[in-house]
DNA sequence: TGTACATCAGTGAACGCGCGTTCACTGATGTAC
DNA sequence: TGTACATCAGTGAACGCGCGTTCACTGATGTAC
């Protein structure tokens, strides 16, 4: 899709590259949207403002690549979870490896800020197509364990998941309230629910 | 708490505070928080800046007001809809209230804000007491339900059933993927199963 | 009722600063012959 | 193997602009006597 605007045509400048944008996830999770000056990634990355600029010429270059590959690494821990296509996946486990992204507090700083930018950014297409892809995967592994269930159903089921999935990951980061002792057990009950067939339609 | 740092001490001042609030709000649902510029707010209030900051004297100032109100008129929609204390209220109702604020994208869009806010910024304690009261009237509203279940355990209910809500909000508002036909049928049969006891604990 | 004064609403201009962007440049690395 | 040249990595300084903030000010409104 990016025709790779500028640098990264050696392995160095590669390299360097993916420095750079380390260096912008850190600020991002760490400090926000707001707080991520090209000058900041910059001196967070250990190069100079042009140097950076030579990767990516302007503001909306980063945070297009940054969105992209935020994405994909998710995208790709997603596929890993759900058990290439259609083969046979522990339903606790995918259940255990969901949440277990949870206890990665950065990572859920990310998505909020991801979210901010999809729901005003020229990048929301990104972000949806990223959902649908992840809710796709989940309704494989419905389908598996549920065959009885035509395509429509296990992909409304999944799409509850994935909206259960990203409510916790509120709660559970801390963002919104503190969480009481049994809310887990009871969060992986209807997870669980929802992955092998248990509940309504 | 806030003692009220600056203006709005005549009935003509709480007005136009309330007025350059609701400028504010329109635009951080609209455009985001990056672009909430005191000239931005000074404008689409229709007054000037330095009149804003008779009001606001600082950014901070502002958005911590602004958030307070966002959340103290979102806690008393929620307290509206899960009635008065424990009177009994339908199930249904309850559902169905909760999901129609879906209906407004700018809301969903202010909270996308909030979350991104709570995440970095010294506001965060307002918004986990505002989850916090949150579930604690959804977990009224399950005891009076489910009056054999014990207050920790309508408690860990109404937080599964608060994260399931905020993360359909996601989708309902078209920031995450499209949503299927079938969903929102899972989606309430899921939060009234949260209310009215199927389940596991 | 009238006057004096304090308080609040609202104006206007200026400040220093950090921002994204531009651009001309130098050094390193690979490639063609 | 050596040389010439193109390409890429990385430097450095400057620009115009919008930002939050400060401050001295004027007009309106309420209050005390």
């Amino acid at each position: 899709m990016s025709a790779s605007p500028a640098g990264g045509a050696t392995a160095k400048g590669l390299r360097r590259r993916a420095e750079m944008l380390d260096a912008a996830e850190r600020l991002l999770s760490a400090s926000g949207g707001a707080q991520l000056t090209l000058r900041a990634v910059a001196q967070e990355a250990g190069v100079r403002l042009g140097h950076l600029q030579h990767y990516f010429p302007t503001r909306p270059d980063l945070l297009t690549a940054l969105l992209d590959r935020v994405l994909a690494t998710s995208l790709a821990r997603i596929t890993d979870r759900t058990g290439p296509s259609d083969e046979g996946t522990d339903p606790d486990a995918v259940v255990s490896g969901v949440l277990a992204d949870h206890d990665d507090p950065s990572l859920v700083r990310l998505f909020t800020e991801v979210w901010a930018l999809a729901a005003h950014d020229d990048d929301a297409a990104a972000v949806r197509s990223f959902y649908t892809h992840y809710t796709g995967h989940v309704a494989d592994t419905i389908r598996h364990h549920v065959p009885e269930l035509d395509e429509a159903g296990a992909r409304a089921r999944a799409e509850v998941f994935v909206m259960l999935v990203e409510g916790a990951s509120l709660f559970r980061s801390g963002i919104a309230g503190n969480r009481t002792p049994g809310t887990d057990a009871v969060l992986r009950g209807a997870l669980l629910g929802l992955l092998t067939g248990r509940g309504a339609t």
